[in-house]
DNA sequence: GCAAAAGTGTTTAGGATACACCCATGA
DNA sequence: TCATGGGTGTATCCTAAACACTTTTGC
């Protein structure tokens, strides 16, 4: 037991961003290519230092979005994913790095007018296909991060966040399948958000052209949670084969 | 943006811990009152700063557990919530603090030789219900506990972390009735839980007696989630009135 | 007209729910 | 034997899933 001259050991805090955001299908992170030891020349997550003693975590969090990744803060979803401070998890010292989880609807250019020019969207499955290292634990990070987003998906509305203002219900079921990494059945899920009261409204009696009949244009609504849960389809563990 | 002599601040890393058990049908937290100011004479909940540079954090949640609640680390469900450090949350300097949530089987004594004498069980109604204050942001990182827990037991066998070592299927329902504050129909319990293939698995021909029909006893089996989830009832968002 | 995507109808199987009923034990 | 909780059977409702089909556009 300490006695009372004892005072705890001061870390330094750190703050990192998984930022995804769907790219031609496919989900994809926001990498920046380090310029400094440690891990210099290696991708990883954007993010940086507390920037004084009363700057709060959220806000640094907010700060590293806008400097990092040119991001607004607003109209753009940011969530807490936890804190990593493995003793040994940064060689200049004790750092406790509280990682968030940002989603951003897709961006016409990768990212403009980037503090980091070295910052780039990646595809996910580049890194969890082992194809692409990233430095310190940003790939348990990233790890973890996905799979609050593909849980928050089935409980919450937070797939709009990948969308734009407004967007057809194709584009919708494009974000649950890129992040849940499944097909769905475009008749069916139609029909299933739309029996969802209050997650998505009509905007307006606009429609968009591509090819084919032109779609409806639907924008979030004031729902955030679903109950019951849109659950997504995976290793059923009450289908046995019974015969 | 800083020059190259800037360095980041130091902060002061805690760990607090909610230990929640199941005592006489309803949900309990750990709470010691605290000897010391800032909030001296409050409950609040058990934790403390890291002991040194290089200890873990999870590290640390495991002393505390052992420390404040004299708790053993293992056989006992251990996960982070998150982190909370609000640059005012303590009057003593900036303190971040990591929340973790503990799980423990409904232990016989309430608190056996504890650090803090002060140690309680106190019904979470006691604190959701406002009749009772918790010290620093105690009460937010409560409340997100409880929500985690709740969404935990409908994705994993969490539930299993309150039972002893082997335990009735009552018993298992009694956790869900507890922490989700809801009745549920025993018979249709019975047989869903069984239904889902190694989340319990049966624990010798034993019974127990207690009035009415012995119950078989189980003991938690290997499987850690739950395909499709076993969904709590709630305001269901699909089944409007439509007459 | 034809291709392509949006949107609708309908069928079927499996799970949730409610509840009648039987079983095993203590007192 | 009765009270009490454990455990089984079963009918009904509802939803998910699969898929045939119609609609609306561009070319």
């Amino acid at each position: 037991m300490p006695d009372d001259s004892w005072e705890p050991p001061p870390v330094l805090l750190a703050v990192d961003l998984v930022i995804l955001t769907l790219r031609s299908m496919t989900l994809h992170v926001l990498l920046v290519e380090r310029g400094i030891d440690p891990y210099a020349g290696t991708q990883a997550l954007p993010g940086g230092f507390l920037s004084n003693a009363s700057e709060g975590i959220e806000t640094a969090a907010h700060r590293e979005l806008r400097e990092e990744a040119n991001l607004d803060a607003s109209r753009l979803h940011l969530e807490q994913l936890g804190a990593y401070g493995a003793p040994d998890r940064d060689p200049r010292g004790r750092v406790v790095s509280v990682a968030y989880l940002a989603i951003a609807p897709a961006l016409p250019v990768p990212v403009a007018g980037t503090d980091a020019a070295a910052a780039s969207w990646q595809p996910v499955h580049e890194v969890s296909l082992g194809r692409l290292k990233l430095a310190f634990d940003h790939e348990q990070i990233l790890t973890d991060a996905l799979e609050r987003a593909r849980t928050k998906l089935e409980r919450t509305s937070l797939a709009t966040a990948f969308c734009s203002e407004t967007f057809t219900i194709a584009e919708l079921q494009q974000v649950y399948e890129a992040v849940w990494g499944v097909r769905l059945d475009p008749r069916n899920f139609y029909r299933k958000i739309q029996r969802v009261p209050g997650f998505i409204v009509p905007a307006g009696p606009n429609q968009r052209t591509t090819k084919g009949r032109p779609a409806r244009l639907f924008r979030a609504g004031t729902r955030t949670t679903l109950h019951p849960p849109l659950v997504r389809p995976g290793p059923s563990t009450t289908n046995e084969v019974h015969t």
